[in-house]
DNA sequence: AGTTGTCAAGCTAGT
DNA sequence: ACTAGCTTGACAACT
C-alpha cells in the first residue's frame, strides 16, 4: 500500500500550482510559471521519497491555461526534457501517480461547449503523464458529473460521451463515487457498460451509499482495476466537524483511519489522504502502517 | 508587510 | 437568492 496527499506540500515552501491572471497572459510569464511549478514538483517528490509517501496527485495547475484557447505555445515540446526527467525520478522511486481535473470537467454536460472544453482539459492532463512517460497505471480521475434533474439520462450521457473519447484519454480515465449525486452503485452500473475502473472514495461513500458494507465495496471496486491499470486507488478523508456535509477536515482522525485500515486489511490498494493539512496528516498516517 | 477582493471554466445542497 | 464546497489557493491591488 502506498500512501499520499494531493497536489501541494505545506512544509517545503513552494507551490507547484503557481499561476497568473489571464488578463496579463504572455508566453514569457507562462514559461516562468511552468518552470517554477516543475521545479517545485521535483522538490515535493523529493520530500515524499524521503518520507516514503509514494502516492502523489499532481495538481491541475502545473501548466496554467494549458487548455485555454489563449495558449498556443507548445509547452509540451519546450519542457519535454523537464517532464521526462521528473518522470524518470517518479519511475526510479516507484511512485504511484494520479491527477484530478477540477469541477469544470464534465463529460456528461448538456452543453456541447462544456464537453468540448472538458475534453481539452482531459487531453492536457494526459499530456502531462505521457510527457513523463508514465504507464497506464497513472490515472486521471473525474466524477460522473451533474444530474441535470434527470439522473438516468445523465448516466447514459456519460456513457455515450465516454465512448467517443480518444484512446489517449480512455487509457487513463477513471471515475470516482461522489458525495451527493453518483454513488458507488451508480459507478458500478457505468463500469458494467464501459469497463472503466472506479476509484473508491471512502468519505463520499459515507455521505452517499446504498447500505453496502465498506469492506465488500473496496473488494468490489478492486475488481474494476485490471493489471495494466495498477492496484486500486482509494481516496480518504474525514468530515470536518461542524461544517457542512462534504467539507474536508483539517487534520486526520487517526482513530477513524485506523478503523478503516482494519476493515480493509489484506486488500492491496493505494490511498490518497485528502486532508487539508496535507503532508502533516500523511506523515501521521504512514506511521500506522 | 499585511489584507482583501478577485480570478477560465460548473454544479449542487445547505443556508 | 445566495454561497460554500469541491482535488487545489494564488494573484494583484490596495492599505
Amino acid at each position: 500500500m502506498k500512501i499520499g496527499y494531493p497536489c501541494i506540500n505545506r512544509t517545503i515552501g513552494c507551490t507547484p500550482n503557481k499561476t497568473f491572471r489571464l488578463a496579463s497572459y504572455s508566453e514569457k510569464i507562462l514559461k516562468e510559471k511552468i518552470k517554477q511549478n516543475l521545479d517545485c514538483l521535483k522538490k515535493t517528490l523529493e520530500f515524499n521519497v524521503k518520507n516514503n509517501l509514494l502516492f502523489f496527485r499532481i495538481g491541475s495547475g502545473l501548466v496554467p491555461f494549458a487548455s485555454h484557447p489563449i495558449c498556443i505555445f507548445n509547452w509540451q515540446r519546450y519542457f519535454k526534457k523537464y517532464f521526462l526527467e521528473i518522470g524518470e525520478y517518479i519511475k526510479k522511486n516507484g511512485f504511484r501517480i494520479s491527477m484530478h481535473p477540477d469541477q469544470f470537467v464534465l463529460i456528461n454536460s448538456l452543453k456541447r461547449d462544456v464537453i468540448k472544453k472538458s475534453i481539452k482539459e482531459l487531453n492536457y492532463h494526459c499530456d502531462v503523464l505521457n510527457l513523463m512517460d508514465l504507464d497506464e497505471s497513472a490515472k486521471v480521475q473525474i466524477h460522473v458529473g451533474g444530474v441535470y434533474k434527470n439522473k438516468n439520462a445523465s448516466l447514459n450521457r456519460f456513457i455515450n460521451n465516454y465512448k467517443r473519447l480518444n484512446k489517449k484519454i480512455k487509457k487513463r480515465l477513471v471515475i470516482e463515487n461522489d458525495h451527493m449525486n453518483f454513488s458507488f452503485k451508480d459507478c458500478l452500473w457505468i463500469n458494467k457498460k464501459i469497463d472503466i475502473p472506479i476509484v473508491f472514495d471512502v468519505f463520499h461513500h459515507e455521505c452517499l451509499n446504498n447500505n453496502e458494507k465498506v469492506r465488500e465495496t473496496v473488494i468490489r471496486a478492486k475488481k474494476t482495476w485490471k493489471k495494466k491499470d495498477g492496484v486500486l486507488m482509494v481516496d480518504y478523508s474525514n468530515q470536518k466537524v461542524g461544517a457542512r456535509k462534504g467539507s474536508h477536515e483539517e487534520n486526520i482522525n487517526l482513530k477513524k483511519f485506523k478503523k478503516f485500515l482494519r476493515i480493509a486489511r489484506n486488500i492491496d490498494f493505494d490511498i490518497m489522504l485528502e486532508i487539508k493539512d496535507k503532508e502533516k496528516s500523511a506523515l501521521k498516517a504512514i506511521k500506522l502502517t
